[in-house]
DNA sequence: TAAGATTGAGACCTCAATCTTC
DNA sequence: GAAGATTGAGGTCTCAATCTTA
């Protein structure tokens, strides 16, 4: 509880106000297109999406948590729900019985090419087709600078 | 199902990959610093610390939810508990009966004080202290041009 | 009737505990 | 014992329905 509180500068308190908007108003205007034209949430699209560009179609459930920034017991639950409406199956890793892999179904793979568009026109509607070229390559940089310090701190 | 898909450029993609890990876990690890080090959500944060900011600490349910961005549904369920913690209550607005003011109380205020500079910290540990001044400069534009055009899209 | 606010049901997430395989 | 994965309980969010006041 010490007084000598870095408080932030005005520049720095606009852009993480900017920023602090953009995170909690983003994933809810990506959620809800995807919940409205494919039924799925983007957390589901996400990981489907992991699936389909992988070897086989198939990941390590560890893996796709890894893919999706998760926790295994939150994977686990969407996995459940994704396999009993038929999107994608589980298995035991055939070399490694402690690992269970994900399979994209048929029906998962047409799943991902329906929704895929919309999610794209999605992104481009709210994020990429407002900026120029120098600003998509700023967003790069300090998104993937923001990102390499949540990891390095270890607090994932 | 149109053929006539824009997907997105090499340049693009990264940009919005790294933009996507970043809504994932910044909230994440926000919300745990919050949780952990003063027993209340980052949303339960926001919301009373825009009432500490606010003339009379006090704010229209309202106007709250338009503050943190959130339906007036899931505050009121944040609210009711804040409540049951004693850290705000809520009274019928004299002016117009049809509204309700959330106030802060004391136990409220000392609770933004005392959460304060731990959130502060965590800001400057995960955004601020990583990126130049131009960054900041490209960040605040950047999030500022997709709150609008979420905020343009009425799909809020 | 309409705007502001609340409530209830169902889905979902988190955390801790448990199970399984190596 | 340890890593990978699942489960159950408790809390939270969303959506629709409801209540209240103007």
């Amino acid at each position: 509880m010490s007084e000598d509180v870095r408080w932030l500068a005005d520049e720095e308190r606009v852009a993480w106000l900017a920023l602090a908007d953009l995170i909690t108003r983003l994933p809810a205007v990506l959620d809800a297109q995807m919940l409205r034209d494919s039924n799925i949430t983007l957390f589901d699209y996400f990981a489907v999406s992991a699936l389909s560009m992988s070897p086989g179609r198939m990941l390590r459930m560890s893996e796709l948590a890894r893919f999706t920034s998760s926790s295994l017991s939150r994977l686990s639950n969407v996995v459940k729900r994704l396999e009993q409406r038929g999107f994608v199956r589980r298995e035991p890793d055939p070399a490694n019985g402690r690992y269970t892999v994900a399979i994209l179904t048929d029906a998962g793979w047409d799943l991902v090419v329906a929704a895929a568009p919309g999610h794209v026109a999605a992104v481009r509607k709210y994020v990429i087709d407002g900026l120029s070229g120098d600003q998509i390559t700023a967003l790069r940089s300090v998104a993937s600078h923001v990102t390499e310090r949540i990891q390095a701190s270890g607090d994932c």
